[in-house]
DNA sequence: GCGCTTACGGAATGCCTGCCTCCGCTTATG
DNA sequence: CATAAGCGGAGGCAGGCATTCCGTAAGCGC
């Protein structure tokens, strides 16, 4: 978001002018765009493609954002930010016994949002987002924890795994049937419940895991 | 395989004069390297760095196999040929209660064999090559059910997409540290165990997922 | 409405990548 | 040692893609 023009809270953030009316309905098209076909083929998407599926000329693209990284840039604050309302928003609004259940099924239920954080080539992205959903999400899993509907065992990282291996079955089904993707879910679901044993592998501290994230 | 020089057993096929002995290792290089870059890079793979990784000159590689598209059919093909003889190790080597559990650490064992085969171009490829291990999976699977290792409303189609879901976890992680994908594939095997309610999405037939993983 | 400014489209540019060919040299084999 | 099979890798060629540019269109204040 190098330099969209809707208000920006940060300070020392250069304040833009506010766009023409259309001008900005064509920045959110821009970005919808964007997400959805860089989740599609990654950053090897051409801009022509994110133009033609914006309905916008590429011309119009480089008055935004002055290059493909910065575009992509944007789009993945955008994806990462979405996640931390959906955590927020589960924190709030879900019993905690289904608190890790339903942040997982919300957060998939944004097909291209999640894939364009993965596929996001590591050097010059703004990070993995991690650092701004983990805390709550964090305690979104205690929560399911204490009242014991989740296993003792399970770990952030662990719930940061499986929305990662969940979207990479529905980028692989969901153009043609959503329940693969979905039965997938509720067999991994299931293995989240108590009353297994511990797993032999330790889990992951979230640090570790942005780490990996990162340098891929 | 187009015209490697190893001997084949299919009728109608041109045998050809057995390689020169350098160039009989030269050929296992090449479809070794080009599995692992395949695998990397999916079909974006470039002729030069399977050439070389597999420390030979790019001439080399299309004296074998005359174009890019052909070398993957081979990789692919002995993948699936890979992934049968695991199926039939399985059958006669594991006790049933771990069919199902020991067929899924082999496949996931030998890495890039497994990816080589989703990151082909879909069009002119040899197939899923579901084909070939379905059966000897289903057996395995009816194996674990009779014994009751493995909860009774899980289907083939469902193994397949656990091998695949493990796999994108390891792509991401592996190269840095093979806990993750290790862990999840513990907890994930954990939901296939009996004792769940059954999930309200009805499991893909081996020929429906087989359509949706050929035109993807 | 009028003029000014902002925005738009998309053809054109130039670069880069990657497949594949070719040919002079090397090496196994009998 | 002669011969044929094999090898390497520079280079031709084509296609694709990021980015620029400029003539035209559309919002906005008056």
């Amino acid at each position: 978001m190098t330099r969209a023009g809707t208000a920006r809270s940060a300070a020392g953030t250069v304040e833009q002018r506010p766009l023409r009316r259309d001008a900005e309905v064509n920045l959110s098209r821009i970005l919808l765009a964007a997400r959805d076909v860089f989740a599609e083929h990654g950053y090897e998407a051409s801009m022509e493609e994110i133009a033609l599926r914006a309905d916008v000329g590429v011309g119009t693209l480089y008055r935004r954002f002055p290059n493909k990284a910065d575009l992509l840039d944007a789009v993945v604050k955008a994806a990462h930010e979405r996640k931390r309302q959906i955590a927020e928003a589960v924190l709030t609004d879900v019993a905690p016994e289904d608190g890790v259940f339903e942040f997982v099924r919300r957060c998939i239920a944004v097909p291209s949002c999640w894939r364009a954080t993965i596929s996001a080539p590591p050097w010059r992205t703004s990070g993995t987002g991690l650092g701004q959903t983990a805390p709550l999400l964090e305690e979104i899993l205690h929560r399911s924890q204490r009242v014991g509907s989740v296993r003792p065992d399970l770990a952030v990282a662990d719930i940061v795994v499986v929305l990662m291996a969940v979207r990479s079955i529905a980028d692989v089904c969901d153009s043609k049937s959503s329940t693969p993707s979905l039965r997938f879910l509720e067999l991994l679901l299931d293995g989240l419940r108590p009353g297994h044993q511990a797993p032999a592998h330790e889990p992951l501290t979230i640090g570790q895991l942005d780490r990996i994230l990162r340098h891929r």
